[in-house]
DNA sequence: GCGACAG
DNA sequence: ATCTTGTCGC
């Protein structure tokens, strides 16, 4: 894919210490789109989900990303990236630990998704950049991400049927995102935007590639297929 | 000051 | 993220 264009423009040192990344999420987070609406499910072709696995001991890891048709789910492509870890968990910085097995996982697809969903936050953060956001401004396309469990956003209720859902608010009454039950009686997923869409579209999304399981799609086969390369390589 | 804290 | 046995259900 091309991975250069708008994303170029948002490239720079990549941090390697604490104090530098939260000055480039900041950096990040101002070049972020969020207000266009970005694709409704009925105008994407192709959606690539991305995840990294780790190895247990040592510091291996590898990172996929999936391209699935959207409308049908089918896998179109699967591109995995052997690495190693070069920044450890904080949290509210994964996306400096994930991104750059990520980001050389998307350069190696042929084809050019039209939307990228990612596991974990995107505005839903302390400082309104998590992964998503970032993954967004450096692909140049509309991202959104969607994570397993709370982080620091509270919320009211859900309803048990499938399809419903509750505003993630933030202290000053902002929604900054939404907890969506994709499955009947089972638990919610959190969604939050991360560039170039918006929350509804996001969400529609999310409810597209989740027909069977609580889960997008996207998110379990990139999840499947680099903890299975991973096993392979570090056994 | 102390805990909580996506993956 | 990863570790980790059995168990309930389609």
């Amino acid at each position: 894919m091309d991975t250069h264009g708008s994303g170029s423009r948002a490239r720079a040192a990549w941090p390697r210490s604490v104090d530098e990344a939260l000055a480039e999420q900041e950096r990040m987070r101002g070049l972020a789109d969020l207000t266009s609406p970005g694709p409704a499910p009925g105008n994407v072709r192709l959606v690539a989900g991305v995840d990294v696995s780790y190895a247990r001991q040592g510091d291996a890891l590898v990172a996929a990303a999936v391209v699935l048709d959207a409308t049908t789910l089918e896998t179109v492509e699967v591109a995995l990236v052997e690495g190693t870890v070069t920044f450890p968990y904080v949290p509210g910085l994964l996306a400096f630990r994930e991104l750059p097995p990520v980001m050389a996982a998307l350069e190696k697809l042929t084809c050019g998704p039209d939307l990228l969903v990612c596991d974990g936050y995107g505005v839903a953060h302390p400082r309104r950049a998590g992964l998503a956001v970032q993954l967004g401004v450096l692909t140049g396309l509309p991202c959104f991400g969607v994570a397993k469990t709370p982080f620091v956003f509270g919320h009211q209720e859900v309803g048990e049927e499938r399809g419903y859902g509750a505003a993630l608010t933030s202290d000053d009454d902002e929604v900054v995102g939404r907890v969506l039950r994709t499955q009947p009686g089972v638990k919610p997923v959190f969604v939050s935007v991360g560039h170039a869409i918006s929350l509804d579209h996001a969400c529609a999304h999310t409810l597209r590639l989740a027909p069977r399981y609580r889960l997008p799609e996207t998110t379990r086969r990139a999840d499947h297929l680099s903890r299975e390369r991973l096993r392979a390589i570090t056994l």
